[in-house]
RNA sequence: GCCUCCCUAGCUCAGUGGUAGAGCAACGCACUUGUAAUGCGUAGGUCGUCAGUUCAAUCCUGACGGGGGGCUCCA
């Protein structure tokens, strides 16, 4: 047998011609598939002398995906064998799993995923080799005559830029067969690979949840049933990704909103309009009130508009124009008719505003503006109203009515760099005081086939943005083409207690409003200059920021946050005088304390407090009288006993001046 | 908007083609000594709304409203 020189991870070997990198690789259980030349490719792959071989572990990005990609495959193998008329859609791997579409006779219930699930079991066990056969386009046709959407696929092949690369991408049509044990196909299915080398490689997954989605990802396909699974390479990893799923909706803030008594969606009011209550109306008017007291001090000014304005507005705008869908319907005032019904003479249209910046482009457009006055920054906590699409409203995440912090802020081309810089960082230190510290910023650029304004402009903006971001030193992500048409933008993306990333803040510059809202200044020279505006909001919207923290906390405020910030809890009856004396002293000092005077029993009073999540309770009983003090317990359960009442109030006056978390 | 599932007491949820139950919360009474549930009792619901089928509907059908999970969308 000749020998071949090839490169396995860095080192050269000779290695027999016929040697495939599942024999090279056989003692390393965790690799599941490699690279050759640089590309990935499954380990039955022939290899040739000189290739240059990696190693591809089953834990690594390139891994996971493969290994969820298997799994999707042996799902729908599950699905075929189970619901034998289900025709097949696409099945790519994703965050943390895989799914597949399915054309299925009838939608999938919960109860099928027993089924499935017991299936594929059975099918890893069989240990089915995944194999590779190239084939041609006439051949797959005929093979996957009874696979319609597999059929569409091929296809489209040649144009094939989306998720459907994942099946039919690449050089070569190719179809993986999963062989039984007797090497004869049980399965196959059109797919661009690579797959793991058997079934038996996957140690851990499970199924998730059924949903439909429309084929292809568009509105005007076939809805398909989607099931979603996830898969990793140990079973401990599944556990731990189920537990991060439920501790993620032990923190959902729809659920939080409700047990801590922050706020309801009413459904008199209408889908996706919020009440607070007053706890939650603590909370809030402590993040508006922090909020503006920093606006202050970077120089904003704060205005106030209505929440209608008749048609004209929004037509100067655009808005009207190309978002009217997103907007609620006019009301048509005044509106007089013939005995006939016919129209004798018109209404007025108002609307409900959507966004802000029209009438601060009023306020900028009063009167005359002076170079000056420049940037001049306006900032209101404006509340819109968006008629969402109803499948997409989601808690006070989003919403149809809220409330931005939204500021506009007019400036020469010249100052705009030295705006964007002190206004990120600004926008930073700001969410860092609310709890936020792990950032990363995006930087939406041009779509040149979609936009206004010169090039010139652009390209400015562009560079400022990203210079103020650089200056950062946080990781930049470009999205490339992502900039609305009329201007690019910089957002920044907050990642929560649990890693999940929430887009926060947007800085966006706009070279399409001042034109048409002619805005103008004086400048120096006696002449008439165009302002560069920026639009930012920095929570986005005040509901929104609400949600994330509450999830971001779990609901366990800090103190300067929390609606209730010291709870009395006195160890029996005897000792509610002392402590309701102790409380007042801390009302007096400005503290949101209140006494727990119930006939409940201790523990139960310790119990309701917790699952109120309130920072700190205050215990007194015989040993905190006679000493003059109190004892704290904290939401962590820990305690500490005999601290004098005026360090108590000290300790709780400087964990709401720092904003810092107990 | 589309697909799918759901809506029973303030909350979490049982349940039945013959108009309903539990736990917690609320209220009352008694109890009260150190860090996550004291006991007993009382009250509370046109079973989301409106139609239809039926001798009879909370239960079956449909429309509407609201919600969950997705898809699409998010200027």
């Amino acid at each position: 047998m000749s020998e071949i020189s090839i490169t396995v991870d860095g080192v050269a070997v000779n290695v027999a011609a016929d040697q495939k990198p599942t024999q090279i690789f056989s003692e390393r259980k965790d690799v599941v598939v490699c690279k050759v030349n640089g590309e990935l490719r499954d380990l039955w792959s022939d290899l040739a002398a000189g290739d240059v071989v990696e190693s591809v572990t089953i834990s690594s990005p390139e891994g996971l995906a493969v290994l969820r990609h298997s799994t999707a495959h042996v799902m729908a193998q599950a699905v075929q064998s189970i619901f034998s008329g289900t025709r097949l859609g696409i099945g790519p791997p994703i965050t943390d799993g895989f799914y597949y579409d399915f054309d299925p006779e009838r939608p999938f219930n919960p109860d099928d995923f027993e089924k499935i699930e017991s299936a594929m079991r059975k099918i890893i066990k069989d240990g089915q080799r995944f194999k590779r056969r190239i084939t041609t386009e006439s051949d797959a046709l005929k093979e996957l005559a009874h696979e319609p959407y597999k059929c569409e696929l091929i296809g489209l092949k040649s144009g094939a830029g989306d998720e459907a690369s994942v099946e039919v991408g690449g050089s070569e049509l190719t179809i993986y067969d999963n062989l039984g044990r007797d090497g004869q196909p049980v399965w196959s299915d059109l797919c661009r690979g690579p797959h793991l080398p058997s079934t038996k490689h996957i140690p851990a997954f499970k199924l998730m949840r059924s949903a439909a989605a429309y084929w292809r990802g568009s509105e005007k396909n076939p809805m398909l049933q989607r099931i979603y699974g996830t898969a990793w390479p140990t079973q401990e990893e599944l556990t731990a990704h189920l537990e991060l799923l439920a501790e993620a909706e032990k923190r959902d803030h729809r659920r939080l909103g409700n047990e801590l008594d922050l706020f309801s969606f009413p459904e008199e009011i209408g889908s996706g309009l919020a009440v607070f209550h007053p706890k939650g109306g603590i909370i809030r008017r402590a993040m508006e009130d922090y909020s503006r007291i920093r606006h202050e001090e970077e120089g904003y000014e704060f205005v106030y508009s209505p929440h209608l304005t008749k048609a004209a507005l929004f037509e100067t705008s655009g808005h009207l124009d190309w978002y009217s869908e997103g907007m609620y319907p006019p009301m048509i005032l005044d509106e007089e008719h013939h005995p006939d019904g016919t129209i004798k003479k018109a209404g007025q249209q108002y609307y409900m505003k959507p966004m802000n910046c029209p009438f601060h482009n009023l306020i900028f457009r009063a009167r005359g503006r002076s170079y000056r006055e420049l940037p001049l920054r306006l900032f209101e906590f404006g509340t819109v109203y968006r008629y969402e699409k109803s499948g997409v409203m989601h808690g006070l995440t989003r919403a149809r009515g809220f409330t931005q912090d939204d500021a506009h802020i007019y400036c020469t081309k010249e100052q705009m760099p030295a705006e964007l810089d002190s206004l990120l960082t600004f926008v930073l230190n700001l969410l860092r005081d609310y709890g936020l510290n792990d950032f990363y910023l995006e930087l939406s650029t041009r779509n040149p086939e979609k936009s206004v304004g010169d090039d010139k402009d652009w390209t400015e903006a562009t560079e400022a943005l990203r210079k103020a971001a650089e200056a950062q030193k946080l990781q930049l992500v470009l999205d490339e083409g992502g900039a609305a048409f009329y201007g690019p933008k910089i957002s920044v993306q907050a990642k929560d207690a649990i890693g999940r990333t929430w887009q926060m803040s947007t800085i966006q510059v706009d070279f399409q409003l001042p034109q048409r809202f002619e805005l103008e200044y004086s400048a120096a020279d006696g002449t008439r200059q165009r302002p560069v505006m920026i639009h930012r909001a920095l929570f986005g919207s005040i509901e929104r920021f609400f949600g994330v923290l509450t999830e971001h906390y779990s609901g366990a405020f800090p103190p300067w946050l929390a609606p209730m910030q010291a709870v009395g809890i006195p160890v029996a009856d005897a000792f509610a005088d002392y402590l309701a004396d102790v409380i007042s002293q801390m009302k007096k000092a400005g503290i949101r304390a209140e006494l727990d005077a119930s006939d409940d029993r201790m523990q139960k009073k310790v119990r309701n407090a917790q699952m109120q999540k309130i920072p700190f309770m205050v215990i007194a009983g015989e040993e905190d009288q006679k000493a003059g003090a109190v004892s704290f317990r904290y939401r962590n359960g820990e305690q500490k006993n005999g601290i004098p009442i005026a360090q108590a109030i000290a300790e709780i006056k400087e964990a709401v001046s720092k904003r810092i978390q107990v």
